[in-house]
DNA sequence: ATTACTTTTGACCACCTGGTTAAACCAACC
DNA sequence: GGTTGGTTTAACCAGGTGGTCAAAAGTAAT
């Protein structure tokens, strides 16, 4: 009886997953994540009220994950400079595993910032302590003065954006599927070194 | 009576632009672009035929502006750092005053990869222009060897990142919206110093 | 076997959506 | 003034959408 439920629900999330990281709210239809589930259309709003609702919890756990990630890897009680390293590839290690995430969450954050806001906060993210981690690590060596908003903002646009702009990218470069997968993997390696020259 | 058909398709272009840039193309109804051009909803399908030529025709504007731009001031022919400096300042001066076209972009190409190739084709957007200018560029001074496809990358990812992902950083780092413009001001003058460290 | 309950389903519905059509409108030309 | 051509509209439609509901199926305790 408990294993059953369980068993639907996840399925539905699954499956609500899915579709939504690939269509997005709009894009996606109920009938379809039912499809993907392998249940009835009815149940997902038995399980989940309706769309919204449905879709929420798909979209704090993308939220959830993307940060968490970076935190814990924040975290880390290493010297500065290994630390930039350890978050450019684990981070974009990480990203490489979850790579429908950048995109879903800029595409499906455009339409109500005040949602985003809502969920930002009960997914319990708290952006301070980053800014933490981050401030006292900058100041444990002796690199250039650097609003650590901008810190941050540089390095996030340098793991993220290759991931949010890949088929454009793609087709601009001339890259294959496989040729960008090659062309990532290297570039963990090479951005520590750009991002430690360009704040030294 | 030219005047007219002119009037009304300029209209009808000029909703289609603010509607679809905000909601996309599923998020966005006929009906209420033709309320936004002041027009009857026939009269969308009688210029152009169906929701997909119209939403390509504001997409294929969007991506001509974003990547002419681009290609323009890469084109301009000053030394290199000169040139790093006016990127920076003059493309992210185009953005801010046309800060949805990133999200648009990014938001938009998801669904149909074939669809922006062939969309990029028909907009006669030639990325070997791009090169050429900056592997020139990077060759008349002397900087450290790069991949000129990191090297642009690196640069779009600084410029168009902070666009992008702008209701999110926003609330990560409690900007208001006239704070972030603020913000996005200053960066303009420091990421060059920040690039240009980051190259040599 | 009966009861009490949760879970799952097929059938259904009101509404909205993109798209069509035939008629009205209007400017220019004869 | 009537004809012709492109333009604009109101009314309409078929199909798809999220959501509901009552009944069926399953489950565990009595």
């Amino acid at each position: 009886m408990v294993k059953k439920s369980i068993s639907s629900e996840k399925r539905i999330l699954e499956g609500a997953k899915k579709i939504f990281h690939e269509k997005g709210l709009e894009g996606s239809r109920m009938q379809e994540i039912a499809d993907e589930a392998g249940i009835n259309k009815a149940l997902l709003h038995y399980y989940f009220r309706n769309k919204e609702n449905l879709f929420n919890a798909v979209f704090r756990e993308a939220l959830q994950e993307i940060f968490t990630k970076l935190f814990q890897i924040a975290g880390t009680d290493i010297a500065f400079e290994q630390k930039i390293r350890l978050i450019f590839h684990d981070y974009i290690g990480f990203l490489q595993q979850n790579s429908y995430i950048p995109g879903f969450i800029l595409s499906e954050m455009r339409q109500d910032p005040d949602k985003l806001a809502r969920i930002m906060k009960s997914a319990n993210i708290s952006p301070s302590t980053l800014y933490a981690k981050m401030k006292e690590s900058v100041r444990d060596e002796s690199i250039g003065e650097m609003d650590y908003r901008n810190f941050i903002i540089n390095l996030l646009s340098l793991c993220i954006f290759p991931f949010a702009a890949r088929p454009l990218l793609q087709i601009i470069f001339d890259f294959t599927d496989e040729g960008y997968d090659d062309f990532l993997e290297k570039r963990k390696n090479e951005l520590p070194e750009f991002f430690m020259n360009a704040i030294r």
